[in-house]
DNA sequence: AGGAAGTCGATTGTCGACAATATATAAAAT
DNA sequence: ATTTTATATATTGTCGACAATCGACTTCCT
């Protein structure tokens, strides 16, 4: 074998080969799945049949199988044996407890980086993109940064577990947020302005006021009806 | 048909014939695993085979990768594509994780027990199973009822979602403790009698008390030196 | 007509076999 | 001797088929 065969292995110069993706068909068809159900396009309730959605996908039955048992542990489905399998319907009551228990996350991880002065200057990077987003009036965008704003707070915690927990549930608040009623009332502008005082008072270290803010945010953030999401309540 | 057999099905007398158990078998080969694992049989970072294990088990591999599969959702086992699955090896940072979560999630229980002014007298039963286990030096049993006491606490919240994501948790918790050293030092009395003053502030409304209790609680089991668990890094 | 038993269709549960992949080992070439 | 290539083996990934179960409908008997 030449040198430069093995230079265009470890170097390739013109037409990079990129490493073609090889992940398990299961997980390819679980982000599908999750994807369509956060996103609404399969909304609660509705029932999965393998035969059906492997034929549509043109794979075995088997993978679609082991996708739907992962996303049975994201816990956005739910399987009856012999029954069926359906997208798990929401209850204003899991609503509340979804964001209660974001915010016992938050919080707990707000004491963390102060209790560890970490550092969150990299916050501001999210808090920007959310001020430019609601000055052209990008909804979508908005939702995308303030999804980073508070994933990266969540990781300055430094806290593998909280961050796996946290992730979780926001796959479920992310479902929530999809369903709910889109109200154009709602005031891109201010919801970008909550978060910068939440990173000045971390920058400060006033654990009270960072701790409070973050408390009104995600409860300001739970007061969408919940009645428009439970129309669906099997 | 006649009534007497009619009332046969309807009122079985002599030989009582309980509903036969008809739980699928992925649950089952689950479960197993699952108390293997959290009672140390099976060690972090043994490897599972599943055709070694369907073999052992009398089944097919369906099954037992299904129940891998829960494992995995419990977060007891890692998948690594194609190259193998394995009870997921314990680091020091991991339990630390844990017991940290776990104290969050459990103050979070707390304030919201005197939130709704919940009655707690139930907690008193698991407390006297704890003195008297303690009086025995059933060390076993004092484990149990402690982990009695610390489910009934969060059930007491009345959070769903709170008392799922704590079981998930707790799971690891047996594991852990499973997997440490046995300290006969430990004083099982005194394990026992940590837990009636939790009650009294929760009776009393005392918010403060009731959470600085909880939080030594949780910390101070966490002191097992935890170089004893990891001994298996790979 | 009413109720029990049987039948049918749909769906999940389980199985055995084959394909794809990774690691380790041995062989071969320079 | 070292690096490369080939091979072997073990394990997971995927597939198609069959069995078990459920629900609704039909049929039959009284």
């Amino acid at each position: 074998m030449s040198m430069t065969q093995a230079s265009v292995l470890t170097a390739p110069t013109a037409a990079d080969l990129e490493p073609i993706e090889q992940t398990p068909l299961r997980v390819q068809i679980a982000d599908r799945l999750r994807r369509a159900i956060i996103t609404a396009k399969l909304r609660p309730g509705t029932v999965l049949v393998e035969t059906a959605l492997a034929e549509q996908m043109n794979v075995s039955r088997a993978p679609v199988r082991e996708a739907i048992a992962i996303l049975e542990n994201d816990g956005l489905v739910e399987t009856l044996a012999y029954k069926g399998k359906r997208v798990k319907p929401l209850t204003v009551r899991e609503v509340e407890e979804t964001w209660s228990l974001r915010q016992t996350f938050e919080v707990m991880a707000i004491r963390r980086i102060l209790e560890r002065r970490a550092d969150v200057a990299s916050l501001w990077i999210p808090c920007r993109a959310m001020r430019d987003a609601a000055a052209l009036g990008d909804r979508e965008g908005l939702i995308l940064a303030d999804e980073q704003f508070h994933r990266m707070l969540i990781a300055l915690s430094d806290h593998h577990l909280l961050l796996q927990s946290w992730n979780a549930l926001y796959l479920r608040i992310n479902q929530i947020m999809a369903l709910r009623n889109r109200r154009d009332s709602d005031d891109l502008a201010e919801i970008a302005g909550n978060h910068p005082p939440i990173v000045e008072a971390l920058q400060l270290g006033d654990t009270r006021t960072a701790v409070r803010l973050i408390s009104d945010h995600t409860r300001a953030l739970r007061d969408f009806d919940p009645a428009s999401i439970v129309e669906w309540l099997g």
